[in-house]
DNA sequence: GCGACTATCTATAAGAA
DNA sequence: TTTCTTATAGATAGTCG
């Protein structure tokens, strides 16, 4: 998109690099921020800043907040159950799990944790300056791609489940509520 | 960007809204893609499913999110694994979250916690224009609430495991790892 | 290193199938 | 509806101050 075409390729020259990350990320936060206004939804994006990166492929801290959301909308179904077996056993984790995740779902609305976080540094060395930097770009690529892998995980639970004997015909988990990028 | 200038405020028209949101959420899942190959970064967005919206507010978008990450690094383990039973089904489920919360763990180290979120937002009602109101300090608290509930909920595991004569003490699981945020 | 200024390139809004 | 075209709006690469 400039006066000439650029290969998506890591761009090795230092200062070149740092403006067009500079430029790219501005452009992805804009059309997140528009994205969510024409169609009345939320987005969000990370984008770690460019110091911050080495040879390190992804997200850890996203991969560790997602560990959580993973039981977020699960239960919520029949308390105080006791199981006898394994079976029951699961099944009770499932539901827990799923309680679990809906007190936090409460917590964060009470909270309103609510619109921006505007700038959340998990540095372990809080370099609060360096703010300016980061960007938000492949936030949705990377979740597109959990969420299929949620699901195929799940599915392949779910398939697991019946071949041991397993009946979760009463846990109406339904794989497909987690595709929230795919309408 | 295409044959008329369009307003940025919510599209009322139903199919037209869906058909913007599909567009532009692959745009910038692409654009998010793009940069991170271009600069050598790590980035990721949350963008919240246009049917799943109602009064949610944060979480959605992060808990989705976080559903899929939960996953990640899961397997790749020992594929092709078969199950025997549900006993040899659990533990291998605990060995695999075990791993990758250890891999999340030397990630987040090597990555100093990967650096900032610049700019997040899922407000409920897309008041895009508070962002400056929101406490970045929330999100710490968020993600570590949500850490201790995790491991709460694998202390648990942990317990019902033995109830059940399962074994896990070959599993060396550290909850403080979780705590991501809190150097 | 940060804006500003185009020339271009890309994303995408309308339409058509 | 989803998919394709196509004409444009918008993003941005290269440059200059």
């Amino acid at each position: 998109m400039g006066r000439r075409k650029v290969e998506i390729a890591y761009i090795t020259n230092n200062s070149n690099r740092r403006l067009t990350f500079r430029r790219r990320k501005n452009g992805i936060m804009k059309m997140i921020k528009e994205l969510s206004i024409l169609c009345g939804i939320e987005a969000c994006a990370i984008i770690s800043d460019e110091n911050h990166h080495e040879a390190e492929v992804w997200p850890s801290p996203t991969e560790v907040v997602n560990v959580l959301s993973r039981f977020k909308n699960l239960s919520e179904h029949e308390q105080g159950k006791r199981m006898l077996d394994l079976e029951s056993y699961l099944k009770q984790r499932i539901e827990k799990t799923q309680d679990q995740y809906h007190k936090l779902k409460m917590e964060n609305k009470k909270k309103e944790m609510a619109g921006y976080i505007e700038k959340y540094m998990c540095t372990k060395e809080f370099n609060f300056g360096d703010a300016h930097l980061t960007n938000p770009n492949d936030f949705t690529d990377f979740i597109n791609e959990q969420l299929k892998e949620v699901k195929q995980k799940l599915d392949s639970m779910d398939f697991q489940a019946q071949e041991d004997s397993i009946d979760f015909d009463d846990i109406d988990f339904d794989p497909n509520e987690f595709y929230l990028a795919t309408p």
